[in-house]
DNA sequence: TTGTACGCGTTATCAT
DNA sequence: ATGATAACGCGTACAA
């Protein structure tokens, strides 16, 4: 037997006025007996009267949620930027749906359109490192929803964008390592395909080139996923190389805690033999031995700045066509995995 | 200017047909022209309709969504969990709406009071660290929302459970340090008033009990919360007491490396000066120096199986007041931060 | 101050 | 095979 909820019409039903009434007494609404609306509000509060938000939102077009879609929430990136995220649209009334793509293209489509049933207000996205079209993402903005990507770009998309300025932290680490007298240095690269991947990688390739080192295909290796368990071969083919690199460059602090595995397995020294500079400054990066070298992103304020301009545009309701375009700048934080300069 | 999306209305007066006729067209309804059907199926296709789910949920008074709330997914275990619950509940229709309660019994309670008003289907469940009645968990079973608590047991609550033994987990750890020779062993423990927190500190004192070794209290420290910073003073302490433990058995990977920085600052050699053993086996744990001996709980499958409990509850219909009690085995894993036996 | 009527989008039931 | 109607729970314009 499935017990229905009390609703507004149970109440009216108890005391004998209309159900409109109800609900003026339960808005403070100006026009309302004062003892009618006592006598409401103890008989709701008794009853354990809850709103149905669905009929509400049927009614108002509006259901005051907001998506976000990311990749996954194993990490340390994305759960802070959920917080980040949260901390703004909370206060402000609105109800977070999290919905994990797995970094897959086919996910991603699925909850976009099931966003779009649920009639959610906005989306926040990041999206899958699979993902190639943006045709799913297009046909929530064609509803009438607001998107904000965060973190990594869609090139070509029209939408708001916050994004972290990959490029330059790569080219901060990198030219961190020559300075520090590193000679031959290596890159272990994200999935193909993925905006941060790149941008980390032209950072590389453009702090080489600005020294004049010698760009060498065999010291870029792609590794396939953002586990540890990805960055171990690539690692292990890296430091087998004839001409062993003196330093590795890692796309993100869980890779180079593989490629620091990998080398101390070997007997090598780090930094005395190779250096090792991540990305990302997970919590647990600074109790590593030695020390990861790290870069570090302003990940909370990714979040909440996504939130606020997800919220603007939702108060608002008028679309601007003007996009915004936020770029963070991270920063470059030396421990012990690399040398001094 | 809010564009509203299209409706069975929309199409049935664009094909001057009823709205009734559409909704057959478009869910294999046995008795309905093919000619119609085709023309429906074809125009909501290019129009790209999106059925209403507030609408449906509104009718049916099921939503098809679960929600799940978790104290934190900054570590492995809960988003591991997650992972565990949509890969049973996707597949049979369900939505996940996960909510974090940020160890926070307020933000729990308000989390709980907005899934009444989404007309959520039914809720898994693990309370923050300062939850301390579980009313909010009961209004929620009053409105005929079933109820599954993973993890972290409510005592006292009449619900179905998913547990892991963590007092088994502990014995074990403790059994072995004391096996492998270890005189001393001194305790992390987690914030009071959790029940794994509890079991885990009892397995600790049996184990010492069973083995006649004394209890000091000066050997076990709370840690307030679960982060590494949380783990550092604690573990100062401990490793400063006048007779320093032999052995460190701490409530979760997170602090037991917290005591292994310390250790290592102090000098200590690990295993030689102090053995130390953790608690869920996060995935880095193996590539820490030495690698982090701990104990690893079937973290996927207590998320598939509270899931499927949580199925079986809404699918059946009918309450049966037979409640479930599951309990999970952990396993030790020793590695090198422990002496052998 | 309060009640009535209507509509949000959908489906089930009854009628045609 | 198709259409009309009612219903889900709520808020609001309008009437009383």
């Amino acid at each position: 037997m499935k017990k229905s909820r009390v609703t507004l019409t149970d109440i009216a039903k108890a005391l004998n006025i209309s159900a409109s009434t109800v609900s003026r007494a339960l808005k403070d609404h100006p026009a309302i007996n004062k003892e009618t609306k006592r006598a409401v509000v103890k008989l709701a509060k008794k009853l354990k009267y809850q709103p149905n938000l669905l009929a509400l939102g049927l009614l108002q077009k509006k259901t005051y949620t907001v998506g976000v879609i990311v990749p996954e929430i194993t990490g340390h990136f994305f759960s802070t930027v959920i917080t980040g995220i949260r901390d703004v649209l909370s206060p402000a009334g609105y109800n977070i749906a999290i919905c994990l793509s797995n970094e897959s293209f086919q996910e991603e489509i699925a909850i976009t359109e099931k966003m779009a049933k649920t009639q959610i207000d906005g989306v926040l996205v990041s999206p899958a490192s699979s993902t190639k079209t943006y045709k799913h993402f297009k046909a929530l903005q064609k509803n009438g929803i607001p998107l904000v990507v965060f973190d990594r770009d869609c090139p070509g998309l029209d939408a708001d964008k916050v994004l972290v300025d990959d490029y330059d932290g790569a080219f901060q680490a990198v030219e961190y390592l020559i300075n520090s007298g590193c000679k031959n240095i290596a890159h272990l690269s994200g999935p193909m395909n993925l905006s941060i991947t790149e941008h980390r990688l032209q950072g590389y390739l453009d702090a080489l080139g600005k020294h004049k080192f010698p760009v060498k295909q065999e010291n870029v290796i792609h590794v396939s996923g953002f586990t540890h368990e990805d960055g171990i071969k690539p690692a292990q083919k890296l430091l087998k190389l004839k001409n062993r690199p003196d330093a590795i460059f890692a796309m993100n602090d869980c890779i180079a805690i593989s490629a620091m595995h990998v080398a101390k397995k070997m007997g090598l020294q780090i930094p005395g033999d190779v250096s090792i500079i991540g990305f990302d400054d997970e919590p647990h990066s600074s109790y590593f031995t030695p020390a990861l070298s790290t870069i570090w992103q302003p990940v909370y304020s990714v979040g909440m700045l996504s939130a606020r301009i997800l919220l603007s545009k939702l108060q608002e309701g008028e679309e601007e066509p003007e996009l915004r375009r936020e770029v963070f700048k991270p920063e470059l934080i030396i421990r012990a995995s690399s040398k001094a300069v």
